[in-house]
DNA sequence: TCACAATATTAGAACTATTCTAATCTATTG
DNA sequence: CAATAGATTAGAATAGTTCTAATATTGTGA
């Protein structure tokens, strides 16, 4: 058993990356998935995505920004996270885990380790089926508020 | 030690919860937090709200639901959770507790009991606290996907 | 009660994030 | 290298929410 295309990271690289999400590698999608994959974990709003893409000279519209992000998301490779109304988060994490959200700055981050999970899990309405539980920690400045 | 204007809850009607609020119980605002509080605990967007009342003959416009809703919050009768991109939810339950949300109809429920909780709290990034805990059940229908 | 000041309400404009449209361009295939 | 399927784009459109500034209502103090 060698590693498949259903692995959900190591990639070395973009253009693998893209391949395995038979996606054609385009200029823009290829510095998007170097942006986003080659360094660590991120959370990026597409706005965010964009203006970086604009900064290191790739010119890429802010439609293709949100289309290849969800072409990303469809490939597993991203997935969204909802905290603040009106906005959109993209993670480049797409294993199990939950965030701490930093309310005056926007923030989000990635809390460590495996060790937040919800106790008794409770069974889904009847005739529903858990499709993700999100724990949203929000965190702001100790003295604020 | 009689009640107090701080018990979050227990109002017998509409006027002495905007009194307690310190809000000028005017005709919107009182058909407002009828509508909001004297049925069981509701989970409305601003949208469904205001066709509420205009459906019961209430003349009230967005603008002034909106306010409203926010001074509920300000005021603790109310609170906002924020599951779907670009829309917000606003919910009368402000005791703790978490959410099952309902992806293919956007509907939201209170998840009964005191059950859920999250196992192993983490600290929150220093020099920050923690405000809130959101625990999101998200769920639909068994065979869709 | 009345007049006044403080506070609310409103219609509609404005704004923000996102999606859509349909024209143009690019990658892949044979 | 031509044909075609797919991708990108600018800009228009949309949805939800907030803002503006004009008008109306409420609570108050005489």
């Amino acid at each position: 058993m060698t590693a498949t295309a259903a692995a959900p990271r190591p990639f070395s690289n973009a253009l693998e990356l893209l391949r395995a999400a038979k996606l054609r590698p385009t200029r823009q999608r290829l510095a998007l998935a170097r942006m986003l994959f080659e360094t660590g974990d991120r959370h990026v709003t597409a706005e965010q995505l964009h203006g970086e893409a604009r900064a290191a000279s790739v010119r890429v519209s802010l439609a293709t920004v949100y289309n290849t992000l969800h072409q990303f998301i469809s490939a597993g490779l991203l997935r969204e996270v909802v905290v603040d109304p009106g906005r959109s988060y993209f993670d480049t994490n797409v294993s199990d885990h939950h965030h701490f959200f930093h309310e005056d700055s926007g923030h989000l981050q990635d809390i460590p380790g495996e060790r937040v999970g919800v106790a008794e899990l409770p069974a889904p309405p009847s005739g529903t089926k858990i499709r993700r539980v999100d724990v949203i920690i929000r965190v702001s400045p100790e003295r604020a508020r």
